[in-house]
DNA sequence: CAGTGAGCGAGCTTCCGCTTGACTT
């Protein structure tokens, strides 16, 4: 009697064979096993000519998927049929989300099993579990698995019209789709906030104050009862104060003259106030969450971190890394609080054990919380690790200890200082107990924020005490506009709108930088010009497909589907070729965008045309009479072209080079000159006896 | 590499989500 447990990862089967009696094989399938052709050559003979062929989907036969076996994945159906020939029960043991039950289903019609077959579900790999969902095995369900096929062929829609129509109005090679046409819109949209942007500037005053030798700092809040004006009331779109607000804005002269007058007065302690909170640590990781946290602690991108903890999950270190589950098993839960007792005291440990629930919108849950695997953690100097493996390690540690230590608790004191008519304000924060600090505080994008955590010391001080002033400075404040996305926000942006899985964050990134849609620059993503056309036609002609939402909306179609209360069909039908279907949309739209148009951007602030060309973007502007066309170099983003750049690149185009001095040996001139790879330097060098001058050519970086 | 941006038309590009190695740089 021999029985094959098919799991999806290698490294789980090797975990769970040792969990069965003898006469189980485990093996692994290594994800999906069959797919929709991705490209003309996956495409088989038999259906080549077929229009519908190269979507993969036989759009006029109820959406029949046309299912091939990848090239990388004929080895292991090979392996898993040869396995099954000598198996008499098959025992399908993938993920318990929607994909996991497809590749049960898709083994199940490749394999075409003659022996019995059992569908067993289990969310943590310990012998108790594996034994417990041996004996409780269930059957495939296919609500489930018609509920991915609808998600597999709703995208497959998306992308293979979409992307088609962007290669005949824009570019060759550009793409679409349901989860990377939103986070191009939403890197697009952050830029044009930040050129309408206007900034605001304001003074205040800021005092050195001390008592008893203890040093303090306090800010000017309020002048004769008027509050001063900070940056928070800048209207974003015009720089200047928003109308109605009755604060007092203050120059540099009134500051200067105010800081004068100030100077000599008596400082008093006007007001005081206490007031207690308590922080509870953060919930265990997901991969969404360690992805945000080490990039903003270690400065790994998504796919850095992604690549190191797989390392960790193979040696055994961590649990699975692509999961949105925030849950901990009980073994888990004792193993952090063990580690508390025993490196903090009992007395730092939460008084109950801490459970975290899921709030991201469409979680699935098939996995656990990324966390230190096993029933006793290894502390990261036991791991022998060391570089980034370490680092991710102890980040994952540290989080997953912290989950089950006490809260912390602090106490916020605000005081106020009167100098004359002037109301200042200074701000202390004590920690009383510093709970589960002392293992892990949360990073933040903001650098402001994270400073937000630190103890801030003020001196013992009572209403009616009188400060002494050491200095009082006026400074100058400007407001800023919106921060870029990083790809730690983005994935944070993504996650909660539902967008995306925790197996493709990662990839996501990667896609919009590989389609040339965006750079990353100082850890910011800075979308191009392509992005610019692309998400201006989306959003003009297919407002619903962008709409970040549109995803929230399927998937609650996805999940009617799955528990039989919706079709599959009638809403595949709806969507592709209904009235309204994307179908009749991409050929009606076909013919009404003209192709000039779609390649030209509008940017806010700019009268020049930029155009998307063959060989990247240009500049196109009337001068005088004739169209004049410089091409914009290549890591020039559309953040950094303000009408200077614009006339600069215009300039050298029509002009001539701008001489930037002479060599100091020869004295011949040396032109700053910009090409489509950016700028460089041209020296102008006349060999004797050589009748025309050569170019010769030097870069810089 | 230090220019280019039209139009002709062959065949091609492209999606999202599940999982590792086998590749090259």
């Amino acid at each position: 009697m021999s029985t094959l447990v098919i799991v999806e990862s290698p490294t789980k089967a090797k975990t769970i064979r040792n969990y069965l009696p003898q006469g189980y094989q485990v093996e692994a399938s290594m994800g999906h096993i069959r797919d929709l052709p991705q490209s003309a050559g996956d495409i088989p003979a038999s259906v080549k000519g077929q229009e519908w062929a190269k979507i993969g989907v036989n759009v006029e036969a109820d959406f029949e998927p046309l299912y091939i076996i990848p090239q990388d994945k004929k080895k292991v159906v090979k392996m898993l049929k040869e396995a099954l020939a000598s198996a008499d029960e098959l025992v399908l043991a993938t993920d318990e989300d929607r994909e996991g039950e497809s590749i049960s289903w898709h083994l199940l019609q490749v394999l075409k099993p003659k022996v019995p077959i059992k569908r067993m579900v289990f969310h943590e790999i310990t012998e108790e579990a594996i034994q417990l969902a041996i004996a409780n095995c269930r059957t495939v369900d296919e609500h489930v698995v018609r509920a991915q096929e609808t998600r597999r062929i709703l995208d497959r829609l998306v992308g293979y019209t979409l992307s088609p129509l962007l290669w005949k109005k824009i570019a060759w090679g550009l793409s679409a789709g349901r989860v990377q046409s939103v986070a191009v819109r939403l890197l697009v949209n952050k830029e044009q906030q930040r050129r309408a942007f206007r900034r605001g500037s304001y003074w205040d005053l800021k005092a050195s104050l001390s008592k008893d030798q203890v040093p303090f700092e306090a800010k000017l809040v309020s002048l004769g009862g008027t509050r001063i004006a900070n940056g928070g009331d800048f209207d974003e779109a015009t720089g200047q104060v928003i109308a109605g607000r009755e604060v007092l804005l203050l120059g540099e002269q009134e500051a200067l003259v105010l800081q004068a007058r100030l100077q000599t007065q008596p400082w008093t302690v006007a007001n005081l106030e206490e007031r207690s909170s308590t922080r509870k640590p953060s919930a265990p990781f997901t991969t969404s969450t360690l992805q945000q946290e080490s990039n903003r602690k270690l400065r790994l991108s998504a796919r850095d971190t992604m690549r190191t903890a797989q390392s960790l999950y193979e040696q055994g270190y961590i649990t699975y890394m692509r999961t949105d589950s925030v849950n901990l098993s009980q073994q888990a839960i004792a193993a952090a609080r063990e580690c508390v007792e025993n490196m903090y005291g009992a007395s730092y440990l939460s008084p109950q054990p801490r459970q975290y629930s899921s709030k991201s919108k469409g979680a699935q849950e098939a996995h656990e919380a990324i966390r230190p695997a096993g029933s006793t953690f290894r502390t990261p100097q036991e791991t022998g690790l060391s570089g980034r493996e370490l680092k991710l390690y102890e980040l994952i540690w540290k989080r997953t200890v912290a989950t089950q230590m006490a809260e912390a608790r602090q106490t916020h004191v605000t005081i106020q200082i009167q100098a004359d008519d002037a109301g200042f304000r200074a701000t202390g924060k004590r920690i009383d107990f510093a709970g589960f600090f002392r293992a892990y505080v949360e990073g933040s994008d903001d650098p402001d924020a994270a400073i937000e955590d630190q103890e801030v010391v003020l001196p013992t001080l009572r209403v009616g005490d009188t400060p002494n002033c050491e200095a009082l400075e006026a400074i100058a404040h400007e407001t800023q506009p919106p921060a870029r996305y990083t790809e730690a926000s983005l994935v944070k942006t993504l996650e909660s709108e539902g967008i995306g899985r925790p197996s493709t964050y990662a990839s996501i990134i990667g896609t919009i930088i590989d389609r040339g849609y965006a750079q990353m620059t100082n850890n910011s993503l800075v979308p191009t010009f392509t992005a610019f056309a692309v998400t201006a036609l989306l959003e003009k002609h297919f407002p619903e497909l962008v709409d970040p939402r549109f995803t929230a909306r399927m998937e609650q179609t996805l999940d009617e589907i799955s528990t039989g209360e919706a079709q599959w069909l009638p809403y595949l039908k709806k969507f592709y070729s209904g009235e309204q279907g994307l179908d009749t949309q991409v050929k009606q739209q076909e013919s009404l965008i003209d192709p000039t148009e779609a390649r030209t951007i509008e940017l806010e602030g700019l009268e020049a045309k930029i155009r998307i060309g063959r060989y990247g973007a240009y500049i196109e502007a009337s001068n005088g009479e004739e169209i004049v066309k410089a091409s914009i170099p290549q890591d020039l983003t559309p953040a950094d072209l303000d009408p200077a750049q614009v006339q600069l690149l215009l300039r050298q185009k029509t002009e001539g080079p701008d001489k930037v001095g002479f060599h100091p040996e020869t004295g011949e001139p040396i032109y700053q000159m910009i090409g489509p790879y950016g700028p460089y330097v041209q020296l102008v060098i006349k060999l004797k006896k050589i009748p025309n001058p050569k170019w010769h050519l030097c870069r810089r970086e």
